[in-house]
DNA sequence: CAAACGTATAGATATTCGTCTATATGTGTA
DNA sequence: TACACATATAGACGAATATCTATACGTTTG
């Protein structure tokens, strides 16, 4: 599938989204994981996690560090990044890149 | 629905993603989106494409103009630079702004 | 006014996919 | 070596959704 698609497939779902925030600046093992999310309000299955995790794997959105019995993971910023770039190159080639409103600009 | 889930969501469908690349930088009445749609090998029904430029125009990221009987739309690139500015906010908060690979960062 | 045209809506259907339970795989420990 | 722990995989199931056909709605035209 295509890079984009697959990486808007993977954000459309809620609790791959709550995953990726919590992802995002922070390592995280599996089991714990789950607990963070149970803290958000997403109470999952811990299979149910790891199938998203293998998902956000595939999508490249995800670095993986293995450590004894243990498998933690954090958010690949530069592939968010570089898919915002595309996103901007595809769907908005009009507005110049120094436009972009990074922060304050929820609605 | 937030903001970013639906723009996600929205983007995550192949037809979706089709339409938005036409749309992009032309405008299109829904007849005319078909028969586009057709030529990139995407074979869909009228119904369907007015189902999907409704669900666009629920995430805000069209702009419409009546004229006559015909309705034309366009893309709101300024919506989706808006979800991309969230994005790197949300996603990739450790990467600059200036950073971002705009143009030739296929992969 | 009636017919044709362009688009939107309604309802039905099949497929996708998110979730679960059960279990397999791999790793540390007594 | 046996057991406990952490994660991944397999299969089943229900909900979401992309698509279709049929039709309604609005507009132009003869």
């Amino acid at each position: 599938m295509e890079n984009l698609l697959a990486f808007a497939r993977v954000l459309s779902d809620e609790t791959r989204y709550q995953m990726m925030l919590l992802l995002c600046c922070t390592e995280f093992s599996v089991t714990d994981l789950v607990k963070a999310l149970e803290g958000r309000g997403i109470t999952v299955s811990q299979p149910t996690v790891s199938h998203h995790l293998a998902e956000l794997r595939d999508a490249n959105l995800v670095i993986v560090r293995k450590a004894g019995r243990q498998t933690f993971y954090i958010l690949n910023q530069e592939q968010v990044t570089v898919c915002c770039g595309q996103l901007m190159t595809k769907f908005a080639p009009l507005i110049s890149v120094d436009q972009i409103p990074v922060r304050g600009s929820e609605n």
